[in-house]
DNA sequence: TTCTCTCAACGAACGGCGTTCGTTACGAAC
DNA sequence: GTTCGTAACGAACGCCGTTCGTTGAGAGAA
């Protein structure tokens, strides 16, 4: 049992913390890796840091530039093949989209903070700059490279921000994982069945087609379909 | 100049306004395509209606019910080729998706709303079965089709999304459009010069092509790119 | 050692948000 | 003329991002 201080001696409760942009950023993506975009608000960041909100401005400008850097921090630990890789750009092209897609995936809810923007951190120069490096090694013309990366991260981050906002019903759901989505898509079966098979002939008779595939194999086919339309336009 | 009422006639100030469902959505958009997502609050669409937010409750589950009735108002003004068109799916489905994305692009935000979760409302239904049938009407087989309407609807969500953040930007930025984009895209090209070319030698003899191509160019590239790539999973 | 000065840390407050609760009073039904 | 369901509402709750003015720890100067 401690021996309590003298009360005219003005208690000092806690050695003065020590914030950091690092630590903040940090503390930022634990939080959305356990609780979601949603939870990620510059009052709950200072709580988890035993402090008040006003601490951590000045150490981030403001919320939006803490999304930032935590952007950046995620795509920092996206690998990629090496510089020297020998396989065809498709190969490659393919594993960096796939390594981003699931690298972005696990800190789910982040992509929607940067669909737009031109994003200048060095981890996202880094990966722009293989991804063209890689297409144009492969013959493709810069106009279409580049164009083609444009579309290629929007399709990422697409599908990343969709597939967070599963994860964010689940989470609101409260049941178990496998749970919601028996119900979920039980939920949406029922949904399409019920629907007028005169109005909706092709709808209702494509239904469990329509259920059929997961998160990623509806993200590799539209990885393919991308892949498929570059590889086109290099033969006209 | 009207007679004041007599003050101990409890002033009735106004006759009870007439709130319903329809005009709360409308008044929704009104707000959105003036002022942007940002701007459509309970509290903004009750004030435009000289009323306080609780009185939307009657009408209205809650904001995210709001926001979706006032996607599926939206996208029920996307106009859809004649169902007995004789043209090939390539065709009908571009004209299909480029309606929709003008149609979407109109009233800017409102995309954020929905990126994921199966759109339910009767105009979204009345959309999927037309693209649905264009393409198995095009000897697509149901599961390919089914597939890539799904990305392509996520395509064009991602598309309008993306723009629509631009124009929030050009909003607060509080300049004349064609300032706005000067400026921004001059600071984009000025950052990309300034990168070390030894470390970004791709980037840097990119810029000029990264820099090229307004929103809709780009939007037409990956279209065409999907239906390439549709076009070479038949052929396969 | 003592003083000074800078600036990270902080407590409090502002104006916004979505939503809920309990009350009121209109208009239809009886 | 009375009753009654319910649309409309005022007030409040607990969040949010951000700003302001104060404080006090610690580094450098004397």
């Amino acid at each position: 049992m401690e021996t309590p201080a003298p009360p005219w001696r003005t208690a000092r409760k806690q050695p003065r913390r020590q914030l950091s942009q690092e630590l903040i950023v940090e503390t930022g993506l634990r939080i959305l890796d356990d609780e979601g975009l949603e939870a990620v608000s510059m009052r709950r960041v200072a709580q988890e840091l035993n402090t008040g909100p006003a601490s951590l401005y000045a150490h981030v400008a403001n919320k939006e530039e803490l999304l930032e850097l935590m952007y950046e921090q995620v795509i920092g630990e996206i690998e990629l093949p090496a510089p020297d890789d020998p396989r065809p750009w498709q190969e490659q092209i393919r594993e960096i989209v796939r390594n981003s897609q699931r690298t972005l995936a696990r800190h789910g809810s982040i992509a929607a903070t940067v669909m737009a923007g031109v994003p200048t951190g060095p981890n996202s120069m880094r990966m722009a700059e293989r991804m063209l490096g890689v297409m144009l090694g492969g013959g493709i013309p810069k106009r279409v490279a580049t164009m083609a990366m444009d579309r290629l991260a929007m399709y990422i981050t697409a599908d990343v921000y969709e597939s967070s906002l599963y994860q964010s019903m689940w989470r609101a759901s409260g049941k178990e994982r496998e749970q919601f989505v028996t119900d979920y898509f039980g939920q949406i079966r029922e949904y399409f069945l019920s629907l007028p098979p005169e109005r909706f002939p092709h709808l209702s008779a494509s239904v469990e087609e329509m259920l059929e595939g997961d998160g990623d194999e509806r993200f590799e086919f539209g990885l393919d379909l991308i892949i498929a339309g570059i590889e086109a336009r290099l033969k006209s």
